[in-house]
DNA sequence: CCCGACAGTTGAGATTGTCAATTATTGAAT
DNA sequence: ATTCAATAATTGACAATCTCAACTGTCGGG
């Protein structure tokens, strides 16, 4: 116990009426993820948002803008903004759907790929600021919980 | 085993890059109870915002403003501007503290603590609805686990 | 008394969230 | 083959949120 505390702290007093709300929790957690994520990405010209979408068109798994609206959780015309940044910058291009002339495939130029090497190594260090009191084996449990959340299929 | 799947599904497949990344489990579980709970505080006209001032304000422990913003991780203007609208409501109310001339501690009146009444019941609908795959001891393993997250002291 | 720090407020601009409407295309049912 | 509801992408508009700078009044220490 640290002496310098009052015997009832700010936080103590606050957290009776939303301390054990799994939203605030998420909430909050969440904002000093986003926080870090975009400190740590601002230096190399991307945001949060950005390097999702960048990180999902970097895989090679040509995703759709759709399936980017769906597994980001956004509205399809968030993507559209977002990829015509990426584009403009010379990092993604969309190609056409040889399968469906309606649909937009996003692929990473290979600037795109290079840059996202290097936003990788941010968000990896942000990631471990954000979670820095979290063992590896904590890490692991948190995440599935969280998946059971974030894909409730 | 639903028949009408791809060997690889389409979530299978963007998962690679994103899926164990623990910011992004955090952001898209928060846009989940995000919505489910803005969903249903909108019966009552309240957001997830205005409900989280408004419980604060409610337990009793008189916060300050700041308190408020640091609690919730606003920018003190947004706390201006949400204690403004429920004020204009008539469901809190700014007192002086006695101690500080500088500081407005946040009270509910009676039709605030009543509406409050009411908004827990719908946040805990919502909160129900966001994490009922996660079992009693699970929803306590994550709480402490975002704890940790969320206030790292 | 002075002065740096703090609480609250105002205002601005960027980012994000949400929704409606439009175009081109698809796939399925006639 | 033709029609038609559904889908992918886009545009536009607007609300909500985030972030920052500047300003006022107050506090507290030197």
């Amino acid at each position: 116990m640290s002496a310098e505390q009052p015997a009832v702290t700010r936080k103590g007093r606050l957290s009776a009426a939303l301390g054990g709300d799994l939203s605030f929790l998420l909430a909050r957690a969440n904002a000093y993820s986003l926080a870090a994520g975009n400190a740590a990405l601002a230096t190399i010209g991307l945001r949060a948002r950005s390097y999702s979408v960048l990180a999902l068109a970097a895989d090679g798994s040509r995703p759709s803008q759709r399936d980017l609206a769906d597994f980001l959780r956004l509205d399809p015309s968030q993507v559209v903004a977002l990829v015509d940044d990426l584009q403009t910058r010379g990092l993604v291009a969309r190609e056409a759907d040889p399968a469906d002339r309606r649909t937009n495939v996003v692929v990473t130029t290979a600037a795109g790929r290079a840059l996202y090497e290097q936003a990788r190594v941010q968000a990896r260090r942000a990631e471990e600021q954000v979670f820095a009191r979290l063992s590896p084996s904590e890490r692991e449990r948190l995440a599935s919980l969280l998946q059971l959340v974030a894909f409730p299929d």
